[in-house]
RNA sequence: GGGGAGAUAGCCAAGUGGCCAACGGCAACAGACUGUAAAUCUGUCCUCUUCGGAGUUCGAAGGUUCGAAUCCUUCUCUCCCCA
């Protein structure tokens, strides 16, 4: 893998740079459509090659062990071969499971016993078996398996937890060189900061994480419910320290908002659910502001969702359509919505890379910040 | 013409003397959602409200009762069966 930077921005720590991977390349800053078990919720992979076109896309961990389960991904040759996705894949270690299951899981040294969420059957997560599974997926990018604390946590329990996602990650660098890729191309480990809220805790945590010198790195625990300002301030903090001539990825995050503004903290890639859970459930997210498509107001708006017509979508169907098609729970409105908002996604990030090549990354950010984050 | 059943909020529907401004469901209207246990969840949903309450409701009118959606009388309407 290979990241090179194209352009920095002069009034803010943006950047704009390449990463190569064994299915090809990124341009970053990047957005990651999260498609969890194997598939981006409600759009179809030619679309988000074709009309979205997303560079990368995730998958997760924990969702494809339960389903449809390693055997199945490695007779098939990997994830890539299994769900038709020819471009470049993360995988998520199944950490964040760690915080979202958190009364299904029970943590210790060794690893967390979770019980599954479709049957209730109890399985261990280890740093080697999650390396194991990550290599049977088969992604470009995988994640170490860390806890991802809770916000609020409290300080001694935040140091402990991280003391221990640092000594995990020690088990995943030790057990990916005695277990080598299965599919003949290569796989890189992102390790992941924690630290929760405390600048000290972030601080120790980053000097760690750039001291593996691993090929990008990842900032993790927060958008768990902290105020924006926090997350800003130990994105800056942890972006300071890791290392410029790698790509740092600001994992669950985030809105259009925090996403230009992680951006001009320095961060490479991003993922988030918002854009495509939101648009299953009415949200939906354009350059002029954020739209509720249920609203008895759009009843009778035939103006596109977003004049900037970032896909297809926005060109063939009007506010009002979207709207019947929300209220009569139709099969079509969540499609429409998530092809729409992530085109949304996809354009924010490019027009950002192509305002940091053009030097005027930081006030376009300032007036288009203002825009995405209002409500209409 | 004879016999039977029924009328409850926008719709469906429970309730058959006080725990009823009235269970549920649908529709409607808002809100939430950040490394996906989510095409999910929450709230409002007779009127007014300073959110403490106040006022008017269960086809219509009258009556019994301390108290009626619930019991009685009459009326109006709907549905089913037999001629």
């Amino acid at each position: 893998m290979q990241f090179t930077l194209a352009a920095t921005d002069s009034k803010s720590s943006a950047r704009a740079g390449e990463l190569k991977t064994a299915h090809g390349s990124i341009q970053t800053p990047i957005f990651m459509p999260v498609g969890t078990a194997g598939t981006v919720k409600a759009v179809h992979q030619r679309e988000l090659k074709n009309d979205i076109n997303a560079d990368i896309i995730l998958g997760n961990t924990y969702h494809l062990y339960l389903r449809p389960g390693v055997d199945t991904l490695q007779k098939v040759g990997g994830l890539h071969k299994f769900n038709g996705w020819d471009r470049p894949i993360l995988t998520d270690s199944g950490g964040y499971q760690v915080f979202s299951l958190s009364d299904r899981r029970k943590i210790t040294e060794k690893g967390a016993v979770f019980q599954s969420h479709i049957d209730g059957s109890k399985h261990l997560f280890s740093p080697e078996t999650v390396m194991d599974i990550q290599r049977k997926i088969g992604a470009d990018i995988i994640m170490a398996f860390d806890e991802c604390t809770p916000w609020p946590c409290d300080f001694t329990y935040a140091r402990k937890s991280m003391e221990m996602t640092h000594r995990w990650l020690d088990r995943c660098i030790a057990q990916l060189e005695i277990s080598p890729e299965l599919y003949g191309y290569e796989q890189n480990l992102f390790p992941i900061v924690q630290g929760s809220t405390n600048d000290d805790l972030r601080k120790e945590s980053a000097e760690y994480i750039a001291s593996r010198n691993l090929a990008g790195n990842a900032i993790g625990g927060l958008s768990v419910g902290e105020p924006a300002e926090d997350m800003y301030r130990i994105a800056d903090l942890v972006c300071r320290i890791l290392p410029k001539d790698k790509p740092r990825y600001l994992m669950g995050v985030g809105t259009p908002e925090n996403i230009l503004e992680g951006i001009a903290l320095g961060i490479d890639m991003f993922d988030c659910v918002m854009p495509t859970r939101n648009a299953r459930n009415g949200m939906l997210f354009t350059s002029e502001g954020i739209i509720n498509i249920r609203n008895e107001k759009w009843k009778n708006d035939f103006s596109p969702v977003d004049p900037m017509a970032h896909t297809y979508v926005d060109g063939d169907y009007s506010k009002a359509y979207l709207r019947h098609l929300f209220i009569g729970s139709e099969y079509l409105a969540g499609m429409i919505a998530s092809v729409h908002n992530l085109g949304f996604y996809l354009w924010l990030v490019r027009e950002a890379r192509k305002h940091i090549i053009q030097d005027d990354f930081s006030t376009w950010k300032e007036a288009m910040v203002k825009k995405v984050k209002q409500r209409l």
